[in-house]
DNA sequence: TAGATTGTTAATCGATTAACAATC
DNA sequence: TAGATTGTTAATCGATTAACAATC
């Protein structure tokens, strides 16, 4: 696998991604870097030093097909690969993820939803029942996850880290306003709302 | 205002705030940028340099006052301000952030909710009735927005994002899957779930 | 072949880290 | 005063951009 890919590299990815797939929907064949720079808003020397750390998928002269690249950069993303996923915390943002997952990301599959509040054990959201976390062990020991999300408040998100880490849960999505604290072999991927928020106040202020 | 700030300064103001927010609910009074550095895993020179990007909060032989330095980043990032936010699309997500900025958010206002399906006109969510999109330009002539949320589908984003601009809207915080094209003196704060998610997969696979 | 455009090396720019004099 | 720790300058490191030879 290649390693030592800058993380700067790595977040401009799914963009790229993103900006391939839509030049499918518009049944364009293949594109220049020089094009696809301003569209996108970068500079094409950028685009070819990106994608030069994971090989040449070009060809002088005539640029990049299009369908070609983005179907490697989804194989460099991990997504020709299936994930089973977990969402602790039934509420709004957890059911807006077993939402979006459900429908519109292709090789994601929402395993289970759990959460405490035990007026919501067996409600069904999107014909998946919630279930308690004192079933988590029970249920991780049974069925295979690749990732949980993480969608309930600080305190809850750092203890059910701890007992899913105990169980062998290696990847978290993570929703709740704190880092979580993981050994090297964990990956986690943050998504901190609040501090999202603030840098656009910072921009709203500074303009 | 201090301007020229580097991007990366900024992306790092919201986790020192929180950390700040941590100390202070841990009755802790003074703090060296040794200290910090140590509880945040960053080094203490990037904290002192960051932190003299907007002048000298700390003293020498002391370190920095929590509680001042706390509200001095607060005022960096325009938290002693209050804003009106709207939120377009009352799905989910949008639901879970008028929850999360209602009741978590200080000086957040959640000032209406749109959304463009007929059934839920009128219903209720916590308190504040979805409007049609129709009656966005007479909203927005009567009530000053600060913040648009757009938590609805690409094509209504973009949609959305025109008509709200041509009646004033400078600022957006933007959570569907598509980038906006807006001028200038338009801010737009990008909430990418899917790219998040494909970052956390990459992760996965080559860890 | 001639033209276009990549892959890649070299130059520049910016951000991070180290070092230390200033000073509380 | 002596010790601690900042503010800030200088050194290093990494990322971006420019340039161009290779090649389709």
């Amino acid at each position: 696998m290649e390693h030592n890919i800058s993380k700067a590299v790595i977040g401009r990815l799914p963009r790229y991604y993103r900006y391939l797939g839509d030049l499918i929907d518009a049944d364009i064949e293949r594109i220049s870097s020089g094009e696809l720079s301003r569209i996108m808003q970068v500079t094409a020397s950028q685009i070819r030093q990106d994608l030069n750390n994971f090989g040449g998928f070009g060809q002088q002269g005539y640029g990049y097909n299009v369908r070609y690249l983005y179907e490697e950069i989804g194989k460099i993303l991990g997504l020709d690969k299936t994930y089973q996923m977990l969402i602790i915390g039934a509420g709004n943002l957890g059911q807006a993820l077993a939402n979006y997952v459900q429908f519109e990301k292709k090789g994601m599959y929402i395993a289970g939803l759990f959460d405490n509040n035990p007026r919501l054990k067996g409600t069904l959201i999107r014909d998946i029942p919630v279930r308690m976390m004192e079933e988590l062990p029970a249920f991780l020991a049974e069925n295979h996850i690749d990732i949980v999300a993480l969608t309930l408040p600080k305190a809850g998100a750092i203890a059910a880290c701890q007992i899913l880490m105990e169980n062998g849960v290696k990847s978290f999505w993570n929703f709740a306003h704190t880092d979580l604290e993981v050994p090297e072999d964990v990956v986690v991927q943050n998504v901190h709302l609040s501090d999202s928020l603030m840098e656009l106040t910072y921009k709203i202020n500074h303009r």
